[in-house]
DNA sequence: CTATGGCACGGATT
DNA sequence: AATCCGTGCCATAG
């Protein structure tokens, strides 16, 4: 397949190694606009069409290679990789490319207010857009409003009307739920955006208009009974927001601001990696999609390394700089791609329960042991593993350094000791449960691992039981 | 007096 | 070298 050549796996210059570990770090949105600043600044590097063979221009049928020079490439001089968007393998039978339709992906923005402003370019009038810009820039790093609207309207002149009619839009474009007075705000704005006649969303909009103490708290309980309605639909109800709404709209864009929150599965956002079923056979491997951010094919433009050599001793210090950073840039890419390959197709292999039945099967792996694993360098996969998102098979989408997460299945068995006590257990009974399962952690780490999960401590928990029982 | 959260230390990890 | 994580100690709230 045309993929990899291995002569990208050829030794490595400092600045080669440089570079690829730049690129590595980054997420596909931010790559993506790498790859696009490199295209522009850069005449001898070129990007062709995928449904095109990149030698002789003939329509491909898929992301194969043209029959007719197939065998041609090998001898060909320069780099050259393939971007799909989509790019597939399965983690046992080696990799693989798979044929996709192309997409049209959405612009992928580096910058929320970007983002947001390419949205609302038809909705927003001309004259409200430094508005709009003001607003976006003085919001907080969770996209909520900082600053009242009436000293918003003072600041930029403009009536409170105005401001608001501004705000209410960008609360609608994606993420929804931005510019918003806080979590609450913001998830009441994605439910206007959701179907509104189910009777589950009704009774979510109310639980978050009358009862948001409570739910936070969890006090299912005294919701029902303050708003009249069975316990059983409280939990549903919460299940639906917890699901379905995320009240940090601006944490799903990692590349600016704050990491997403620890523990928090509700990030939204186009994943780097898509885990999936196999469609036609549900046990067997699973199908791993590493998305390119960019399609076609992305090599050293020929044309320019010919006009070079014709060119002879007359060629510039400029043109073959410009040739040399090309090639190099290519040959990163493809590193890039090469590792991270290697890396999903060694957590899908050594992690399989983990991604099909929970945070409980992770099995504890250091990022030492995979570099070892894989032949790379341990702080190249710390490199690979950050700023990137897996979407797993049940929609998930969660950071690619979950998978090292040393506590997380422990995390998960204090959430189930917790789920199904009888009587509130304090902290030091947790522990010593744990240690008959044969965990030991310290006391004083239970209740660590309880905060990260949110879990109120024993006391408050009896109060909720007390309450249940009234 | 007991359960918990804050602070800080040391070892592991990155 | 910098950061993260588990843990012990201690103050505090109930």
């Amino acid at each position: 397949m045309l993929q990899i050549q291995d002569q990208s796996l050829r030794p490595l210059t400092t600045a080669h190694l440089a570079q690829t570990m730049s690129l590595l770090v980054l997420s596909n949105q931010e790559l993506r606009d790498r790859v696009l600043a490199e295209l522009s600044s850069n005449p001898a590097l070129e990007l062709l069409d995928e449904r095109v063979c990149p030698e002789c221009h003939r329509p491909l049928r898929s992301a194969s290679p043209c029959p007719v020079c197939s065998r041609k490439r090998a001898s060909e001089d320069g780099p050259i990789v393939f971007l799909s968007p989509r790019e597939s393998l399965r983690p046992r039978s080696g990799a693989r490319f798979q044929e996709e339709p192309m997409e049209t992906e959405p612009a992928a923005p580096e910058d929320l207010a970007i983002h947001i402003l390419r949205q609302l370019a038809s909705d927003l009038a001309p004259e409200d857009r430094p508005l709009a810009i003001y607003i976006l820039a003085s919001l907080d790093e969770d996209g909520f409003l900082r600053d009242h609207p009436a000293l918003i309207a003072k600041a930029t002149r403009s009536s409170l009307d105005r401001v608001q009619r501004v705000i209410a839009l960008i609360s609608t474009a994606d993420p929804v739920g931005l510019a918003t007075l806080g979590p609450r705000q913001a998830l009441l704005a994605q439910l206007d955006q959701i179907q509104h006649e189910q009777p589950i969303a009704t009774l979510a909009r109310r639980m978050l208009e009358q009862t948001f103490e409570e739910l936070g708290r969890r006090e299912f309980d005294k919701i029902a009974h303050l708003l009249g309605v069975r316990p059983r639909q409280v939990h549903d109800a919460a299940a639906f927001i917890h699901a379905n709404l995320n009240p940090y709209p601006a944490r799903a864009y990692w590349g600016s601001g704050r990491q997403a929150a620890p523990g928090d599965p509700n990030v939204y956002h186009q994943p780097d990696i898509m885990i999936s079923h196999n469609p036609v056979d549900e046990g067997g491997p699973l199908m791993v999609e590493i998305f390119s951010p960019i399609s076609g094919w992305l090599r050293v433009n020929p044309l320019f390394r010919k006009a070079m050599v014709t060119a002879g001793e007359s060629t510039s210090e400029e043109w073959s700089e410009h040739l040399e950073k090309a090639s190099l840039f290519v040959k990163c890419i493809q590193q890039r791609n090469n590792t991270m390959r290697k890396l999903m197709q060694l957590m899908v292999s050594q992690q399989r329960d983990f991604i099909l039945k929970g945070p409980r099967h992770l099995k504890p792996m250091t990022r030492a042991q995979v570099a070892e694993a894989i032949g790379v360098h341990e702080s190249t996969v710390s490199r690979a593993v950050a700023n990137k998102s897996v979407a797993l098979p049940d929609g998930r989408i969660i950071p690619l350094a979950k998978f090292f997460d040393r506590s997380l299945s422990v995390r998960d068995r204090i959430k189930e000791i917790v789920r199904n006590e009888q009587k509130p257990l304090t902290d030091d009974e947790i522990a010593s449960q744990l240690r008959k399962e044969g965990v030991k952690i310290a006391r004083r780490t239970v209740a660590k691992y309880r905060a990260m999960e949110g879990i109120l401590p024993a006391r408050l928990r009896a109060a909720r039981q007390l309450s249940q029982a009234a």
